[in-house]
DNA sequence: TACCTCAATGTGATTTTATAACATTACATT
DNA sequence: AATGTAATGTTATAAAATCACATTGAGGTA
């Protein structure tokens, strides 16, 4: 465990570009995500908790080789599918999503409702944030239809700069 | 070259999900290449263009390394950046795309203008669709505007099952 | 032409990301 | 306890991408 975990329980870190309450952010998620595995006859096992724990601490897009060195140093097994099955099922139960353009994870920050979801990623800072994304979806799925195509997943990634490094980079 | 080869030039083959004049389409986008090159100052060499003839042959999204077999049998070098670096060449100037979702390159259908691209995967054939997708891109952009985020580029991508396929599993 | 320069290519090695295959353990039901 | 199944552990390997450095080749300049 680095020096990062001493401050899980502050007050306000980055969400995406912004700021906020990271310790309730964070026992609210995992209390969603024993809910929903609750629900829905899930097993929200030690390794898969671990995993959600670390995504969520991080608040960043985590390659899968760096959450199994979190898992290495806390005592789980420490090879790859190890990481690769508790990401799996945190990303096919919306507890987590992959970023495609990253080949990386990230917890999932919109607990409550099921959804499309649509990131932004700066190619800066590495910040991603989560956008809600009802109208992208709409608008795929309008065009799919045109086409006769049935959607099951959608990957919407815009990569940019974020609001911070604009200012930075102004200065 | 496989037997494929001799089916280049016949006149009907599946252009995402539907047919199309394939020598044509075929021709048409090489020689819009080849015009892209020129007006910018950019050198479409022979394993750019091999690379490219590869992707419009096979309409498909093909991984670095099936292409990279294919150069070889065409006598270009064979090591892994002789394909990388013609397909960086190749997607910075918006002549292929990358799939994110499939680790893999497929060339642009829409050679005429600048675009955000957006596409349709059937996980069943493999088959990629390119849609036109100005309104998807509006919206991207309005949301991310609202944040302060510069979009430079987008991934839109959605997985599921294509017309073909649909009518195949209901038969 | 001869020379210089820089972009493009060739090549070997390595890194990063992901999965296959199979043994073992833990849980739930009877 | 016995059984079936889901989850985990572990070894090995596959697949995707990049690094580093040598070589070639196309323009420009003297």
């Amino acid at each position: 465990m680095t020096s990062k975990a001493t401050t899980i329980n502050t007050a306000s870190q980055p969400l995406g570009f912004a700021q906020h309450n990271h310790g309730a952010c964070m026992s609210e998620a995992l209390a969603a995500a024993e809910a929903r595995c609750a629900a829905g006859g899930l097993r929200f096992t030690p390794v898969r908790r671990k995993v959600l724990e670390i995504l969520l601490q991080d608040h960043r897009a985590l390659g899968a080789y760096s959450i199994l060195d979190r898992l290495r140093e806390e005592g789980f097994g420490s090879q790859p599918p190890v990481a690769y099955r508790a990401l799996d099922f945190l990303v096919a139960n919306g507890l987590a999503h992959k970023i495609e353009r990253l080949n990386a994870f990230i917890a999932c920050v919109h607990t409550h409702h099921s959804h499309t979801p649509a990131f932004m990623i700066c190619r800066l800072c590495d910040a991603v944030a989560e956008a809600l994304s009802t109208t992208a979806r709409g608008v795929l799925h309008d065009a799919a239809h045109a086409t006769g195509f049935h959607i099951e997943r959608t990957v919407i990634e815009a990569e940019g700069i974020c609001p911070g490094c604009t200012e930075k980079a102004q200065a």
